[in-house]
DNA sequence: GCGAGCATGTAAGTCGTTACATGATTCT
DNA sequence: AGAATCATGTAACGACTTACATGCTCGC
């Protein structure tokens, strides 16, 4: 049911077609709830039905036509009741940690070059977030804009997500370190004894 | 079929029951990936139906009996081959983050209470992760430990753990600060025309 | 006496991923 | 010539959650 309050927040950033989102909601622009473009169109879908989201078909030339959604009065009641349900804690899933776990008995080489291909995600996040934290604040200092702005929870979502990627590097730079010096220190004994 | 390496990357921290590694992978101790118990007693049957892990029963007294698994080698095998694979970008999944990108239009006070609630979580769990850093070193320096320790990847990943919830700590406190202010600028406005 | 912890599972249902289908336009 | 972008969807499958079932012990 989240994947529901999650869409209806990013049409608060404005009227947007199921593509559209499925760009806003991807992971490298949104850090709090990513979803494919399927589950989008099929939720934009339902939040129709139930009254939640406007639609309006819009022609173009040149490409397919687009069905455009706006959150209705009622959308934005419902994600106003879903603010006050308690939430559970975020899930935790990660497909290069398992491997860091397992590192000791699994391909270092491979676990090393999983954590750089890592790092240079890691990095085109921070730079895109960077980018769009400057174009919210326009100039403004941080106090002046949390101050000033008509909406202020996208920057607070936008500095968590910079915060965590530059966290994250100085993590895989660590533990690329650690692993590196575990290699140097085990394969050549290895090489000796064939 | 991430969840049945995460599986087996539990086991190599020794033998356990399905009960046992539920506990192991729930989020205060593992932070790479959790799973529910019937996740985990399914998981394990299918682990063992295909020989990655041994299950042998242990009889008790006073409490119900208990399946206790162990990895095999076939299992070690499958999970070095793992860590060889290419592995996709973790999923964001957070329902409080949806109510932050949502909290100018939701119900603020009930936004910085689950701000706050989050926070004594994220605080309990660091300091589950510290003193699990401090019974892995042992008095050891950190160096001294990842140069002398049989495996060093349970450590690495616990290292995060810590880094990201004295992170999230820190943005809790931020954004909390934050909705505070704007809480206080606009609810009195709102009083004096009722 | 009651809830919490130990211990394992089934069944039903929801959520999410992957593959497929279509088809024009623009970039390399 | 081939890939990428725009644009929306269906169908099949796999992953995950929630509720239910059972039953004994220990502490309050």
């Amino acid at each position: 049911m989240s994947l529901r309050y999650a869409v209806l927040a990013s049409l608060l950033d404005g009227e947007a077609s199921g593509y559209e989102l499925g760009k806003r909601m991807d992971v490298s622009v949104v850090n709090y709830w990513r979803a494919s473009r399927q589950q989008i169109y099929a939720e934009l879908n339902r939040l129709h039905r139930d009254g939640l989201a406007d639609a309006r078909d819009e022609l173009q030339s040149g490409r397919p036509n687009k069905r455009v959604y706006t959150i209705t009065r009622a959308g934005k009641a419902a994600l106003r009741d879903f603010t006050v349900q308690p939430s559970r804690s975020h899930a935790i899933k990660d497909e290069l940690l398992i491997k860091v776990q397992a590192a000791d008995i699994g391909d270092l080489p491979a676990v090393i070059a999983g954590l750089e291909m890592r790092h240079t995600e890691c990095a085109d996040r921070l730079e895109i977030y960077e980018h769009l934290i400057e174009s919210y604040r326009r100039g403004r200092s941080e106090d002046d804009y949390l101050a000033s702005a008509r909406r202020i929870g996208p920057y607070l979502n936008l500095r968590r997500g910079r915060d965590f990627e530059k966290e994250n590097l100085a993590w895989l730079e660590w533990a690329t370190k650690a692993l590196r010096n575990r290699l140097a220190r085990t394969s050549p004994a290895r090489a000796k004894r064939p």
